[in-house]
DNA sequence: TATGGGACTTCCAGTGACTGGAGGTTCAAG
DNA sequence: CTTGAACCTCCAGTCACTGGAAGTCCCATA
């Protein structure tokens, strides 16, 4: 059976070293045998599993999500697979409210950036700022925990 | 003069206390006068400057960014604002590449969601997540570094 | 078989922007 | 003067890694 080291998986996937023994550590991925000096041996399953992880990753979902798809993903195939499906409803709202945010910052920094080659007196982002603190802000919509 | 305690100051920008003080700590509000007992005192310039503060931060600016803005919005008015332009530039250029990145999620979150009531073995959002550690993913836009 | 150097190992601290808790002190109303 | 809410400091935890230090292993070449 082919086997791969800790570096050839990670060239393999694109995700590094430390980032794979991290998700080993948060048992995400199970535990590599080892060589007779300690090093880690790999197999297909391995990879399988760490592109799974990637791509969900890629997609947004935090660990505490990865780590249900995968029991999800493992469990007999004749499963109802509900729980999967709620877990990317639910991410997929979360993405379309922050979206929404993301629009009404990218509409008001647009507002904000008319601003050129001013003077300090006169610049539309420091007014816009300093503004807020009496209340002047018309949208609301950019109030919610960001990022 | 007014003077405000930190919980005055909470409640008028909606900031929680600890996070006032961690602002305090990282430099961003002046070191507020105290009373006999320790307890912190403030006034209406710190009001002011935590409103800013709370602004910018809800428009997503980092704490290095507004540390740079306020620098900028004690300067003399007649100094020229580039700096304060380039930020805020910089920085939608940043949220639109979040924006491009999230509709790309969203738009494969709503394909992967058309599994209603299925099983496992036909679970649209574990197939694509699986079949991903194939590289059979056409859309690239959502590999960058997200949230 | 020896050696050199790249790949690997563990452990720990740091990131950003807070948040929450423990354990103790101060303030202001009654 | 008492009570209890608000305040104080310090520290650990969050999320998903990332990077560094210090040491060990593996393998291709000489």
């Amino acid at each position: 059976m082919e086997t791969y080291s800790i570096g050839d998986l990670s060239r393999a996937t694109g995700v590094k070293a430390t980032t794979i023994r991290f998700y080993e550590a948060e048992g995400l991925l199970p535990t590599a045998s080892r060589t007779a000096g300690g090093h880690r041996v790999y197999d297909l399953a391995h990879l399988d599993r760490l592109g799974f992880i990637r791509h969900a990753r890629q997609l947004g979902f935090g660990m505490e999500d990865i780590r249900e798809l995968l029991r999800l993903a493992d469990a007999a195939p004749e499963a109802p697979c509900e729980g999967a499906d709620a877990i990317a409803r639910r991410h997929l709202a979360a993405v379309r409210e922050r979206l929404a945010r993301l629009r009404s910052l990218e509409a008001e920094l647009e507002r904000m950036t008319y601003c050129h080659n001013g003077r300090v007196a006169e610049c539309r982002v420091i007014e816009v700022l300093t503004d807020a603190a009496h209340g002047h802000c018309a949208d609301p919509t950019h109030g919610g925990p960001d990022r």
